[in-house]
DNA sequence: TGTCCACTGGAAGGGAGGGCTT
DNA sequence: AAGCCCTCCCTTCCAGTGGACA
């Protein structure tokens, strides 16, 4: 090898020895530990779909990491196998969180039958009315069961409404000689709250619900990916059990005890050790939590990055909480500074609940009495860290050392 | 007990931007 | 080109409200 810039980062030896995707979450074991229970149950219900008859629909509720997605996937790749010896089933996936809107889903799902791509729905243009015609046209040319799972369904039904359940619940009454089956995922145990009750009975005919795994379980799932990921010896034997111990703190997220062993031994192969220690992992776990607000604030568009420029700019006077009022008077501040287009209050308040969400700012309504009823908001990251990320913004970057005029109330 | 503040958050709708159909 | 449809982002309007204070 030539002496190129590449050199000194050219490994001899690597803690891992093959691929090491094993480790994303998104990579499917052919085993998967500690849902036995589940997938049996699951076959139990969807075993009718081999035999040529509709399955029941089923819900399926558990938090992240809980091994949802990983188990339906896991199912899917097994009616896959099983259908080359048995009648015709057709399984589809989708992740409603990526396609969160009524056509948006009717459109992909109707896509997945159409093999000509000049007769493909297009992504925009049809009527909803239309777009759901050509689907079931389709689908009942296949003369099949379809089992469709739509996982992280609660996003779906909190943008645009239970419309595309309603109509997918009671497509077999429209259908001659296809069956449809559909398998919800949600995070959230609550959301079947939110529906027709019509959809609510017909998607829950059967009902699961995943736990999370405790310290021992996700021990296990670690154990096995590493095998597969890591050359003998890489890993300290506390290694394992301490990732276990972190993420089933966090709720039992297997993703994050996947994630957490995956940047430790990263951390640990740019150092140049041959194995991974503890602190690899302390460190690889403030990393994820640290890259998981940078890249929210990154990605979030230039209105709500001015408002939340405008929560840290107050708190870094030392000015602690501030309403939306006060909130509201800063960002219109901060918008005239840089040009930006100002929008109503009304709107900001929504913003400032969507910041919220994003777990960025923490809000809550308060009542000051006679001084009114409000939010109240302050910041709930790292600000040093924010304001970095912030001020990488074209636009945002303008207010470098910027120094409020505005005096809030709260003093 | 009633008043009143400073909002909250729902509803409705406008219009821009994507694209299809006739 | 005109007439549709759907989504996204936003505005306008407004009834509702928790609690300090008179």
């Amino acid at each position: 090898m030539q002496d190129t810039i590449f050199q000194q980062y050219i490994r001899t030896k690597s803690v891992f020895k093959g691929d090491r995707d094993v480790l994303r979450p998104s990579y499917i074991p052919d085993v998967l530990p500690h849902r036995e229970e589940q997938i049996n149950q699951l076959a139990s219900v969807l075993v009718s779909a081999l035999e040529g008859q509709r399955p029941s629909n089923i819900l399926l509720f558990g938090k992240t990491g809980t091994g949802k997605t990983a188990t339906i996937k896991y199912i899917g790749k097994e009616i896959e196998r099983a259908r080359s010896d048995l009648r015709d089933v057709h399984f589809l996936y989708m992740n409603c969180e990526i396609v969160d809107t009524q056509y948006g889903v009717l459109q992909n799902i109707g896509n997945m039958f159409i093999e000509d791509f000049d007769q493909r729905i297009p992504f925009t243009g049809w009527s909803t009315e239309r777009v759901y015609n050509m689907l079931r046209e389709k689908i009942d040319e296949t003369r099949r069961v379809i089992v469709i799972a739509l996982d992280e369904i609660d996003k779906l039904v909190s943008k645009s409404g239970d419309d595309v359940l309603y109509h997918l619940c009671r497509i077999n009454d429209d259908l001659k000689n296809a069956k449809v089956s559909v398998i919800g995922i949600s995070n959230d145990l609550k959301f079947t709250e939110f529906l027709d009750p019509r959809v609510k009975s017909s998607l829950s005919e059967e009902k699961m619900v995943f736990p999370p795994y405790n310290a021992e379980q996700l021990r296990d799932i670690l154990s096995q990916r590493a095998k597969l990921a890591f050359e003998d010896n890489a890993l300290e034997a506390s290694v394992i059990p301490l990732c276990a111990a972190l993420a089933a703190q966090e709720h039992g997220d297997a993703r994050r005890a996947l994630d957490m062993l995956r940047v430790s031994a990263e951390i640990a192969e740019r150092n140049h050790m041959t194995s991974v220690t503890d602190s690899d992992v302390v460190k690889a776990k403030n990393k994820i939590e640290l890259d998981c607000v940078t890249e929210a604030i990154r990605t979030l568009p230039l209105q709500s990055k001015m408002i939340l420029m405008g929560v840290l700019l107050t708190e870094e006077r030392g000015l602690g909480k501030l309403t939306t009022g006060d909130l509201y008077e800063t960002y219109k501040e901060l918008c005239e500074c840089t040009t930006t287009t100002v929008l109503t209050q009304r709107r900001v308040t929504d913003l400032v609940s969507e910041l919220d969400m994003l777990g960025l700012v923490h809000a809550r309504v308060k009542s000051f009495g006679r001084g009114g009823r409000t939010k109240e908001i302050e910041l709930s990251v790292p600000s040093m860290e924010a304001k970095r990320v912030i001020e990488e913004d074209e636009v945002l970057g303008q207010l470098k050392n910027y120094k409020l005029r505005f005096q809030t109330t709260l003093m």
